[in-house]
DNA sequence: CCATAAATGTTATAGTATAACAATTGAAGT
DNA sequence: ACTTCAATTGTTATACTATAACATTTATGG
């Protein structure tokens, strides 16, 4: 039997609906659970976050707000960003000063990414054996690690296939 | 007897004029070897990347730019940084925006750095385990890597010993 | 209802990077 | 040496990303 791969990619013709709803909903329980607020401004910008796979930049999410709600201003949307990814509902890719809906586990996590450069699309991961190299850098090296970012960039199988 | 770790960060009491002199000196053969020109301009800039083992600001070079040559612009010194990325003599630090030299291989290669918030220096490293790990990845998920970044951040060996 | 803290609004500005075109310089052939 | 072309650098303007600081509004507990 044929090997498929399992890719974190998410399919051309998926029920995108259905990844934005599981999103907010995961949301509403994570605030709630711990004591925090979302906001309808903040729901609403984890929503616009993740009208797409695609990392969306800062300046992107405040134009649309402004056609919702005219004269919102860049820390409107930064502040949004910044609570989200306080609680770890939104991941920053710092190589392309974008952000994007998190669909990792909930709470804090670190963050690994593959990019496409085709479709534009971003993909979390969770990798075992890139965790471990990483904890096992840090033992041979003596470095305390904090916090650490993964951005690989490519091609995804869904471009690769329909060249 | 007591294993010693091997630590890429720079120690403390290191003669670092010899770091400057070896990069450049590598650049030159680099530059030579590749029929490619390191000009005046770019090896200045180089040699203040070079200055400290800490990620610099595109703005902190073109300051001390402008204090040699008065009117240095933004271009001068993205177009230098830009030369020496492209031949692999400087690295870009994604999560601050800034700018180290390269002490890894010559040629392209994957740049992989822990950056310590204590001291802020950063340290090129060469990992065969993190290497493997996102070869690894790719496989398991058939994505085609074209470049890659790691970057760990916390607290580096010299600075976890005298706290 | 009041007092307070949290969240949002608003104005201004800091920080990072590139586009576009002009001027200069360097290298190769004559 | 002179010319010519491409590479490099100069120059002006502007785009993009992010935060500081303070005012106002809103939610919540007492």
């Amino acid at each position: 039997m044929p090997e498929t791969k399992k890719t974190p990619f998410a399919e051309k013709g998926h029920d995108h609906g259905h990844c934005i709803e599981d999103a907010l909903r995961r949301a509403d329980a994570l605030c709630d659970g711990e004591g925090v607020r979302l906001t309808q401004l903040r729901r609403r910008v984890l929503e616009l976050v993740w009208r797409s796979h695609k990392p969306v930049g800062a300046y992107d999410l405040l134009e649309t707000l402004r056609s919702e709600k005219k004269g919102a201003q860049p820390p409107t949307v930064y502040r949004a960003l910044d609570f989200l990814m306080e609680h770890g509902l939104v991941h920053r890719i710092e190589s392309m000063n974008a952000y994007i809906g998190c669909a990792g586990p909930v709470g804090e996590h670190p963050t690994r990414f593959l990019i496409c450069r085709e479709c534009g699309k971003a993909a979390e991961i969770n990798n075992q054996g890139l965790e471990q190299a990483i904890d096992a850098l840090a033992q041979e090296t003596g470095f305390m690690v904090r916090s650490s970012t993964v951005e690989v960039e490519g091609i995804c199988p869904n471009c690769r296939s329909h060249v």
